[in-house]
DNA sequence: GAGCACTGC
């Protein structure tokens, strides 16, 4: 197949030999547009279909497939100018014209030629544009201009790290090239794919990509792959680079390859890639001026505090961005500006000022009112208002403000980190990067000139940030990822090309994991269940479990709760109604634990009396509505995969007093690696094998002392809790996964003395059972 | 008796 695409595809290749393409092979060709190809298969040079093409192009630097990779910015240009869109054959609108003038005076569009030269020449190039350079817009159409996927029944693909991003650069880039959204241009991300059989450039996720890519290793379907903001190093781009890295060995003739960085970094890039060219594009931002503080703060809160009520003070009209690292820390300075604002408008006569906090668990329409424009002046030629937006890391990429002019930087964020030790992701405050640094500083700069306040000194800006935020491959948990990548087909992980190499330690625990998962054979390699379980959007024990709940005669249950438990937390607990938020969860308590109440809860949410109005259902109950939504989707989903795959779904009859028991072994069947024994009579308990001591959660509603209990997180704050927790008993532990509990290689302590007593009480019951017949 | 930075399939 490889060796077929290259021979078919190759540049000049004369058209008799073209392969069949995707389109025709469904009765409807590609070749319904202005580009190239014989009257006889082109319908547009054909007398009798002329009616369709009104205003088939005439004259001008005609593109077709010998052209492919040898075009030049002038004949495009002028293809570009009209009449006639050359991928439809349409005349081109008023407004595209309008669009096509600001296209032009994009920073990147000054250096078309040179990204035309170094793109024709390479199969790989690092391209680095800066903010404003008009590189997401714009370089995907340079390069379809000049690859012609379509003539080969390929695509263009351009990957970003956020759905949001996917979906609106497609929706400006078919405004841009006066085609209709899903059409020429689409784009794809999950639950929606707005794609269509013209598609020849296709924004996407990495993520989709990726998943793409494990049912197709040579992503035989793109002549060209451009990653987007690679700078982010998101777990699905940095995957997608070694993999690339491979693909574009076995593909040399047909695939290239765009890296798009936002950073100086990109040597880093090019050196991965055997030091593949590098084209740099200036942006276009206003300068921001930086101020330090001269000497470290203790407390970055209060100094952060002290700083905004400073520039609502003395600073020229403007509106305020502040980083903090959660919603607590958000809440808490929000509710201390508002109050010595108040002071200072009473004693000073200041302006008034309006303080938004932002952050991902905010509900969509809070978050909307940061873009409510600042307050007026408090009286008729009064100083002016302003608003100061406090904000997570959210600000720092996925949204952007128009209008901030000044940015309070601490220098905190919160990180994800892994201990491959103990196997636990948790949540650190932590100093952020030099580059993250310089992005939020940048915000400061989006339509004027601007000012940034850091509240640490130039020094500690010089020589204790690390210049980049580690990658997310070396933060976190891999079962997920080497699962994935035993699906791409990359058999050695050890020799598998990864830019940043993660530890051994969190390979190994990866490894470790799937085998007792039996998704990995003892050798390493994909078993049916691993080929299963990586079908699955899913974390593996999430996926395992889900496969073999027909054998616990609860598969629609656990497909409700995989789902439930792959979206953020259902219940809302607002600060000032703690009390009745609590007692309304109690309504639905089971207890046994959380797991079951979680089902609870869906049961009722899809019952009749709750849909008759979902949303007042929810309120009324405290419970979110987007993640019931949102479970409810990804249950879809999820049921289709089942269904592909042919996992039957059943269910307990509700009467049967198995019901729940049958659950909570299923639970067990994925989460035995997650379990807890109590430590004596007391509130302590002990993980098994990992030997951390830890408390149940507060907000769990298991109702009574288990001794036994599996869990689905561990968290590390204050304390070491582990939440969601549901109670089980210690025979299902051996009974369901004897490796994993193969008490010879267990620590002696009381968790392996009191696994031996279940283990003999099972032995002699086994026994009696056996006596009896 | 307590939080949930952010994304993604």
């Amino acid at each position: 197949m490889a060796n077929r695409e290259r021979e078919d595809s190759d540049d000049g290749n004369p058209r008799a030999k073209r392969p069949k393409i995707e389109g025709e092979a469904n009765g409807k060709t590609r070749a319904q547009n202005g580009f190239g190809g014989d009257a006889a298969n082109d319908p547009s040079k054909n007398p009798y279909l002329q009616h369709r093409y009104p205003q088939a192009t005439g004259g001008g630097g005609r593109l077709d497939n010998s052209m492919r990779h040898k075009t030049t910015t002038k004949a495009t240009e002028a293809l570009e100018n009209g009449p006639n869109n050359p991928f439809t054959g349409s005349k081109f609108s008023q407004r595209y014209m309008g669009i096509l003038q600001t296209r032009r005076d994009l920073p990147v569009h000054a250096q078309r030629d040179q990204f035309l030269d170094k793109y024709q020449k390479n199969q790989i190039l690092v391209f680095v544009g800066e903010t404003g350079s008009g590189k997401t817009t714009q370089i995907p159409q340079f390069v379809l201009y000049d690859d012609l996927p379509h003539l080969n029944g390929k695509m263009v693909a351009c990957t970003q790290p956020r759905r949001v991003a996917a979906m609106s650069v497609a929706q400006r880039v078919a405004q841009e090239m006066d085609v209709t959204l899903g059409e020429e241009v689409g784009y794809s991300i999950r639950f929606e794919d707005k794609t269509g059989p013209n598609t020849m450039l296709k924004y996407m996720t990495d993520g989709m990509l990726l998943r793409e890519a494990m049912s197709d290793n040579n992503l035989s379907r793109y002549s060209t792959i451009i990653l987007d903001e690679a700078h982010e190093r998101t777990l699905a781009t940095d995957i997608l680079m070694g993999l690339l890295k491979e693909v574009v060995l076995r593909r040399p003739n047909d695939l290239k390859l765009i890296i798009m960085s936002a950073t100086l970094d990109a040597n880093k890039f090019q050196k991965y890639f055997h030091n593949a060219p590098l084209l740099a594009v200036p942006g276009r931002t206003h300068p921001v001026e930086i101020f330090y503080t001269p000497e470290p703060e203790r407390d970055y809160v209060e100094a952060a505090l002290r700083t905004v009520l400073q520039i609502h003070a003395i600073e020229p009209a403007g509106d305020i961005l502040l980083f903090m690292t959660g919603e607590e820390e958000i809440e808490d300075a929000c509710r201390k500006i508002r109050l010595e604002v108040e002071e200072m408008v009473r004693e000073s006569d200041a302006g008034p000022l309006t303080v938004y906090p932002l952050y991902g668990s905010l509900p969509p329409q809070q978050q909307q009112k940061i873009f409510d424009p600042a307050p007026p002046p408090n009286s008729h030629g009064g100083r002016p208002g302003r608003k100061c937006i406090i904000s997570t890391n959210i600000a720092e990429t996925s949204l952007t403000i128009d209008g901030i002019v000044y940015v309070v930087d601490p220098g905190f964020s919160k990180q994800k980190v892994y201990n491959p030790r103990i196997r636990v992701e948790s949540l650190l405050v932590s100093p952020i990067s030099a580059a993250s640094a310089q992005q939020r500083a940048g915000r400061a700069g989006r339509t004027r000139p601007g000012k940034c306040f850091r509240l640490y000194t130039e020094k500690a800006f010089k020589e204790e940030l690390i210049p980049q935020t580690y990658p997310e491959i070396l933060r976190s948990n891999l079962s997920s990822t080497v699962l994935e990548l035993k699906k791409l087909g990359i058999d050695d992980l050890v020799h598998f090309d990864l830019m940043d190499p993660p530890a051994p330690e969190t390979l190994m625990r990866a490894l470790e994991e799937l085998n007792y998962l039996a998704c990995l054979d003892d050798e390493g390699d994909l078993t049916q269940l691993g080929r299963l379980a990586s079908d699955f959007p899913l974390d593996p024990a999430l996926a395992v479990m889900l496969i073999v709940a027909p054998d616990f005669y609860c598969s629609n249950e656990m497909l409700s709760l995989t789902a439930l438990l792959s979206v953020p937390t259902l219940f809302v607990r607002p600060a000032a109604q703690r009390k009745r938020a609590d007692d309304m969860k109690n309504l639905f308590a089971h207890t046994d634990g959380d797991h079951l109440t979680m089902l609870n809860v869906y049961h009722a949410f899809k019952s009749d009396e709750a849909q008759a109005n979902p949303k007042q259902w929810c309120h009324d109950h405290f419970l979110s509505h987007r993640a019931l939504t949102q479970a409810d989707n990804v249950r879809m989903q999820l049921k289709r995969i089942m269904e592909k795959n042919e996992i039957e779904l059943m269910s307990t009859p509700f009467e049967d007093k198995r019901y729940y028991e049958n659950i909570r072994r299923a639970l067990v069947a994925g989460f035995f690696m997650q379990v807890a024994k109590r430590d004596g009579n007391g509130k302590t308990y002990m993980t098994v094998k990992d030997h951390q001591s830890v408390l149940l959660h507060p907000s769990t509603v298991l109702g009574h002392d288990s001794e036994w209990v599996i869990y689905q997180e561990f968290v590390l704050t204050s304390k070491n809790y582990i939440r969601t927790v549901t109670a089980i008993k210690p025979e299902w532990l051996l009974e369901l996964a004897p490796t994993y509990f193969d008490l010879s290689t267990f620590k002696d302590g009381e968790i392996k003395r009191s696994l031996l007593r279940t283990a003999n009480k099972l032995k002699s019951k086994e026994f009696a059972t056996k006596g009896r017949k």
